[in-house]
DNA sequence: TCGCGGCTCCCCCATTTGGGGGAGCCGCGA
DNA sequence: TCGCGGCTCCCCCAAATGGGGGAGCCGCGA
């Protein structure tokens, strides 16, 4: 039977991208979603997810708050996952010493998503030492630490998705925008990068299912 | 600066639920309206739309005549969105044939119908009707029918088809299938020549906007 | 004033994608 | 029985994609 899984993040765009990614594994099955940690614990009744993948940054009530909240009201609670954009959030320390079983770096890749959904699903904490120095280590020691802010696009960012949700491809973006062909693979990086999508194909999913395009 | 519409409809009913339609839109600008394919040319001129939304049946001068009147008379023409109450209207092949870049059908839906009219403003061809006038400049108007049969995707395409649109690449799909990867591949580029995409993210577009899929 | 983020452009490189061709097998219908 | 379409697999090859670096410019805010 697969692995439960409830997504509670702010930003539509994010918990589309988790959701592509983890349904495209045969073992995850996303049952729900979220935009505040205040919808959360209903939701968690209701649908008994084995895990919360859940933002720490959110605008009602945080993943701190929703973790103690989940942990302290709802009897056999779900293992926890707090998602955040920051290695170093003290916001994701508060959210593990409130017992939350991990935690998720936004842009892992996707291997590591579904990784870390499987592990804490079995009960594995993702301590954060441990976890910490081996996503540090792989995400650019350098980079990822200076450019890690909210996973929200940027105004171009949004503009190179609508139009990669048009079917275009990245010179044909370049010639919409007035831009080189490099600036659009830079900023279709960044999306893909922040939407935790492998391959353009994935964000465009992301796009529809985040109703950031809307369909017909 | 908005989209400039021309609506050419014998009925009036259906130039005033499509002018609300679109009026209802801040991008979108109806400038001016029409009973007959006869009026469209010297309106055109005129007025200088951006987009023709133009019924094919109409009394004195059918959609087709008037398409390809405009096209051949009019400098810089505008994109002409052929209207049709029926889905297997062969007018609507020979209209697409003369040159109309896309299609919307009466009963759509609201947002279906502005999204049309952008996207033909903009140069975008509508995916499917892309698809039915490339199969309907291939084939004669009366194999229309029996080409829209060819183009309907095969069981395994189908199946192909939904998976792609939930992010796999051809190796998980392949490995979905229990298949080869050149399978897939196959099926693939099957998939595309059949929708007249030209990548894997504008199928899963076409897959999305036809609802062959949904969101979630 | 300095730093940072956003935007732009450049390099190199591995993988993926898509198109072209061909071919064998199988079931169904003419 | 034969042909055809669907499904499967194979070859070669060009193009697009995505990731890794780096760098300059500009506006804004600390």
């Amino acid at each position: 039977m697969p692995v439960r899984v409830l997504l509670v993040d702010d930003e539509p765009l994010v918990r589309a991208g988790l959701r592509v990614v983890m349904e495209a594994q045969p073992d995850i099955e996303v049952v729900g979603e979220a935009a505040d940690g205040a919808a959360v614990i209903p939701l968690v009744r209701q649908l008994r997810p084995d895990v919360v993948a859940m933002d720490v940054r959110m605008p009602l009530m945080d993943g701190i708050e929703a973790t103690r909240a989940v942990l302290r009201t709802v009897t056999d609670p779900p293992k926890i996952l707090v998602i955040t954009t920051f290695e170093n959030d003290e916001y994701v320390y508060e959210a593990l010493r409130a017992g939350a079983d991990g935690f998720l770096l936004k842009r892992s890749r996707p291997a590591e998503v579904v990784n870390a959904v499987r592990l804490v699903a079995e009960g594995e904490s993702l301590l954060f030492p441990a976890a910490v120095r081996a996503l540090a280590a792989e995400y650019g020691s350098t980079k990822a630490r200076e450019s890690m802010r909210r996973a929200a696009l940027t105004e171009r960012e949004e503009a190179v998705l609508r139009l990669m949700a048009r079917g275009m491809n990245n010179l044909e973006i370049a010639k919409k925008l007035v831009v080189g062909a490099e600036t659009v693979k830079t900023h279709v990086s960044a999306i893909l990068a922040k939407l935790g999508a492998r391959d353009r194909t994935q964000a465009v999913i992301a796009a529809y299912e985040s109703g950031f395009v809307s369909p017909r």
